[in-house]
DNA sequence: TCGCCTATTTATAAGAT
DNA sequence: TATCTTATAAATAGGCG
């Protein structure tokens, strides 16, 4: 009943709006477990396909995260990025 | 051997440094499923208690995603507030 | 610290409603 | 379209090295 996915853009709107809804809450709620557990600060702006807007602040306001992000020096605001993880 | 979590800060330092290893990983391959599954324009930025940036971005550069959203209308900034999710 | 293992919990695709 | 169900897939806490 669960196939395993594959990983590229579902092209049936309205499986990928459904995907999309489904997969949205448990990234947020993951987002915010990981935020309270390990006292991480920070900030998750998603656009869907249609524009619309959804994020998800730890602590501050967005705006506070992404000031902090802008005030790194530019060389530790480039060294970490985690796309080698995935 | 896996109980269900408690959602609260972890206060023993390794354990908090484990669990945010495992749960950075999984997080931020979820971030990466839905920016390509569902075609998601996203920005992810965390800053672990030690200060270190970890930051995510789905396609274009991770200011670009910020300027999108600073580019927003004040009112749809502020409409969708994912926290209602959580 | 860091990876591997495993039992349990959680996420999720598809189907049902 | 959205929510519920269910069977499978994936995540993960703790243990061990």
């Amino acid at each position: 009943m669960c196939p395993k996915v594959d990983m590229k853009k579902i092209e049936n709107p309205t499986k990928c709006q459904v995907s999309f809804s489904k997969r949205r809450s448990s990234l947020f709620r993951k987002t915010h477990e990981i935020s309270v557990l390990c006292d991480v600060d920070l900030a998750l702006i998603a656009f869907s396909p249609s524009g619309r807007l959804n994020k998800f602040c730890s602590q501050k306001r967005i705006e506070d995260v992404m000031q902090r992000y802008i005030d790194l020096p530019p060389d530790k605001r480039f060294r970490y990025d985690i796309k080698r993880l995935v």
